[in-house]
DNA sequence: GTCTATAATACGATAGAC
DNA sequence: GTCTATCGTATTATAGAC
């Protein structure tokens, strides 16, 4: 159908629409993906979505499961980047505020990646164990560390910061991946840049005051407190 | 292979066979649905769950929807029942931390019943669009009403009561849904009893403070306080 | 009511023409 | 590199013997 690059092998500069298909059905199987996951998902439905014929998806990426590889591999690397601004140094509450900035940033502009994500959680992370037992664990228990400090100095509530990581994963992520329910219950058809806002500052005062860190006015000025 | 009821029609009192039979195909049914959603499980698999032929579940169900149907219907009765303890003539605090209670008991006890509602959610919802537009929407509405009320009165910090529920939800959830991620993370094959009941405690004493009500020590004396 | 055998279809994957 | 046609299998659902 297309002119560009028929009837050859070579590409144009070099493997330029190969980039092109790949990022274009690895968009289309994110997405297939995250509504059903692997189990539920098809070939047919992500050829569709790509708008490419099935034997296409076989050819980039050999098996269903190898697409799906691909497809949490790149949704990873994104997700393990996010605790970077919790260190020894930062000031305990523009960290913490930071972290749920950025946690929301993601369930607003990838929430198909957190929808994946979630899939793959909820079927018992088969394909994740290393990631949860080695990388995700390891970074946890440094960052617990970093908190565990700053308790310790007394600069924020006597928790558990593992428990911790685990109620802002899930009060940031269900933003993206319960966005249906919220929806419904907001009576909206999709959040507003202002919703989104004031979601995340929702969320970044509920969880500095959870922290005992509600005194001094929690750094980048929220614009929701005027409801 | 049974015995008790066979060859004929008319089971031992009435239906008892029935009804055993039925609840095992559902219990079987939350545990697949739970794990890959609708789209994912298989009929076999169920069957194989349950321990009956195939035909069977077609028999007393019909199609997998109705099936699925069936297992999301007996978890909607579970789930509207949580928020009763917010009623305006309560203590805030034992209103709120009672409600956290209660949804952490249904992560530890229901567990596959919250994957059920986590995938249905996660694929847009379409067997609950009801549910969350109407019985859900006003459970919120009416609840936030209340909360909004103590707020007026200077009872506990000010914040969007709706926010407050996803929150809440995000939180005690992900003790049910991302159970592997927690497990991986806390280096545990499954949560003991007082693991649960530290998580409880973790999470009440920081939904106390997000709500700005820490001083008074919260009720029922959560246990975890010396690590 | 139960369960085996099977019909009808959908799915993952590939061969082979272009 | 692309895409149609197709193979083998797995799936939903049912018929029909017991």
């Amino acid at each position: 159908m297309n002119n560009s690059a028929a009837s050859g092998a070579a590409p144009a500069p070099r493997g330029r629409i190969r980039r092109e298909n790949e990022t274009r059905i690895l968009e289309a199987a994110e997405r297939v993906f995250a509504e059903t996951g692997l189990a539920g998902a098809t070939m047919a439905q992500i050829a569709q979505a790509a708008g490419l014929p099935k034997a296409n998806l076989h050819y980039y990426f050999g098996t269903k499961e190898q697409l799906y590889q691909a497809v949490l591999t790149g949704i990873l690397e994104l997700w393990l980047d996010a605790t970077d601004m919790i260190r020894p140094e930062s000031d305990p509450a523009e960290a913490i505020s930071g972290y749920v900035r950025a946690k929301m940033r993601h369930s607003r502009h990838r929430p198909l990646a957190s929808k994946v994500f979630a899939n793959e959680l909820l079927s018992g992370a088969p394909f994740l164990t290393d990631y949860l037992e080695i990388d995700l664990r390891k970074r946890v228990e440094a960052k617990s560390r970093i908190i565990a400090g700053w308790i310790a100095e007394g600069r924020m509530a006597a928790l558990d910061p593992r428990h911790l990581f685990f109620m802002l994963w899930g009060m940031t992520q269900t933003y993206a991946d319960f966005a249906v329910q919220i929806r419904a219950v907001m009576e909206v058809e999709s959040l507003s840049d202002a919703a989104w806002e004031e979601a995340t500052a929702e969320v970044v005062a509920f969880v500095l005051r959870g922290c005992g860190m509600s005194t001094s006015a929690a750094s980048a000025a929220p614009a929701g407190a005027a409801r």
